[in-house]
DNA sequence: AACTACCTGACAGGAAGATTACAACTTTGT
DNA sequence: ACAAAGTTGTAATCTTCCTGTCAGGTAGTT
């Protein structure tokens, strides 16, 4: 299993590729856009995992070109926080999942793993969901019971962020560094309102809700019987 | 086996710098969240030890950075007591263990023992149990014999702490420090209300009781036969 | 029995979150 | 370019329920 790496920014691409070759791949590692690109259309590769933000060529260009050229190598996206647009836009040119920096490298390898296991298919699954609830990450438009729902990006970005790490308590601190870009020093409740307007939306209308409020902790997303 | 420091108090620094040599371990010490991250990026090191509250960056912040870095270096936090957020927040970083702040040398050095013997791995594990209770950090939440068993912010701390230190006799005076933020010198019965309610929970609907009274000593958490 | 340590149920203050309204700012359409 | 509609953060108020206190009660110890 070979993966090609390309990332600029010298220290992350070097422990993304250590980590990954203790992992028990094999890697190789590109700094800029144009060798990337070189390099992902020899087609030798199991898997590319593309940051967004390069010189040279950006992750698109690599992917489009890519894809153009018949090549149906999964790929892994690395976007900035917040760039949802940058996210749909890799979806719609054939990226196959994508990971918001900053991430655990756990769940780095996660992501790694479940795309090599599914192999080159095009399966691309784009849909996150649970219960009743789907989420499609290219239209950016949720579905509950049928029912489509449009969402606004901050709410299109937490309920992503929710969806998949359903069943735990994500602490609003997280949140707060996942879906703004603040540290949560500040006391502000733009977390309750976010949350107050998702529910709106996905709960509201519905006899079993799906988030709820671990006081003192912050808030999950799952499916609860009682 | 070269171990990293990041220990804004001089003394405490010191201490834990000292002892751990002794130990046997190579330190290294960085006073403050700067130069603390510099050197936990250069990513020669077996383990870190991190102090959440620091000048310059925190401890939250040098562990994402060195995440980001694709680094997965393990890490021990150390956490102010109270502080339930800082240390869930700290696991879903990617943190490997935390340490509640003040504790003993001896717990430190079987936490660091730990964590080097199951090397960088990313196994953390999330839940701890007793007999057929059990208690999921991640989800923060409780079982026992497969019920769920909701917590509040109290009753978790307090139970996380009747769980990793069962069949110790946990003096009141040591709960105190590391439940609320008191020296125990107040003429409070805090304590022993916090027991019975989490008793309420965990052990009145069950016959082998898990939580006991050692009188004019404190708690244990322990499977009892009889 | 007396003393002490701990248990128990009730209560109230307050903290955490929910909800609503509003204003600043963007986007969209004409 | 202007108006209308939509999005998002801030702030004020309301609601919920957690948690410390207190006033007895109970059980262990001498």
């Amino acid at each position: 299993m070979k993966l090609l790496i390309v990332e600029d920014q010298a220290r992350t691409g070097q422990y993304l590729s250590q980590g990954l070759s203790e992992a028990g791949f094999a890697t190789e590692l590109a700094a800029d856009g144009e060798t990337g690109q070189h390099l992902a259309l020899s087609g030798d590769h199991d898997l590319l995992i593309l940051d967004v933000m390069l010189p040279g060529r950006n992750g698109w260009q690599i992917l489009q070109a890519v894809r153009q050229a018949g090549l149906d190598t999964p790929v892994l996206f690395l976007t900035a926080r917040d760039a949802v647009e940058d996210r749909v836009h890799g979806l719609e040119l054939g990226a196959d999942d994508y990971l918001v920096k900053p991430f655990a490298f756990s769940e780095l390898l996660a992501r790694v793993r479940s795309l090599l296991r599914r192999g080159a298919s095009p399966s691309l699954d784009t849909t996150l969901s649970l219960a009743d609830l789907r989420l499609d990450l290219i239209r950016r438009r949720a579905e509950r019971a049928g029912q489509r729902i449009d969402l606004t990006a901050k709410e299109f970005a937490l309920l992503e962020l929710l969806l998949r790490r359903q069943g735990e308590v994500l602490p609003k601190s997280l949140i707060a560094s996942q879906v703004w870009d603040m540290n949560f020093d500040s006391d502000t409740n733009v977390i309750e309102v976010a949350i107050r307007r998702l529910r709106l939306k996905i709960d509201d209308p519905h006899a079993n809700k799906l988030i709820h409020t671990v006081r003192g902790m912050g808030y999950v997303l799952e499916e609860r019987q009682d």
